[in-house]
DNA sequence: TATAATAATAGTAATCATTACTGATAAGCA
DNA sequence: TGCTTATCAGTAATGATTACTATTATTATA
């Protein structure tokens, strides 16, 4: 894969950010510093990014994929109100039945839904 | 919530299928039985029974989203070749950070990845 | 360093799963 | 049985994502 200038401002952004953006969120990022980037662009490094496994896809009940720059093996946790999207870095434990099916894991999406803390004190 | 025709029979195809079925699979199913069923009432009565808690929902990586009439707790495999989906009814232990976090479960959706076994065999 | 080959881009059009809309139909209460 | 209105069939609209195309930029090589 060839060197882009695009490609490394997008890995970056997705990189120094703490949340969870989607390729639109990335989108603006990108265009505060390169005005003239275009959303083709965004998502065909961040489908290229994510296929390399330089970062992570989560696909969550609002429709959007969201990326994650952490590729450590965490888990996740979605407010049902807020959609606020917290990161649980114990990771979710591989049942025992996956080794009796004899399967080879890739990887795992661990998402928990609840109410985060803000939205259960507001009752 | 009135009783409709389209509802039971759409919910009857999702509590009698094993697999985990897309809408237009549900509204192929459900034309065999009523041929002037709409798609928009399958996805109506589709979302209606998710949110009662009566089926589940499976966001899955092929922007499908996919329907489980088993409601029980448990967690999918999902092969990363075939993308087949297998039930696994061990469901995945809660991580103690959420107990600290001080949030109220609601619901899990655990997906793990891999190859398969039919996958893995062709090498 | 100049040049050629071609991967990547910007901008825009197309796709496709899902949702919204509207006049007609049917559930179920009085 | 008749009335109210939720639900439906059919179709149009939405919105995230992907595809397309002429142009630009990377990089191997002379």
């Amino acid at each position: 894969m060839r060197y882009s200038k695009q490609r490394e401002l997008i890995y970056n952004i997705i990189k120094d950010r703490c949340d969870h953006p989607t390729a639109d969120m990335i989108y603006s990022s990108a265009r505060a510093v390169e005005p003239n980037i275009s959303l083709g662009t965004v998502y065909r490094n961040l489908k290229l990014l994510a296929d390399e496994g330089d970062i992570i896809t989560l696909e969550t009940i609002d429709k959007k994929l969201h990326y994650d720059g952490d590729i450590s093996r965490h888990s996740h946790f979605i407010c049902d109100k807020c959609l606020k999207i917290i990161d649980l870095f114990a990771p979710a434990p591989v049942p025992n039945e996956l080794s009796e099916l004899g399967v080879k894991l890739s990887g795992e999406k661990c998402i928990y839904y609840g109410l985060c803390p803000d939205c259960t004190e507001k009752h």
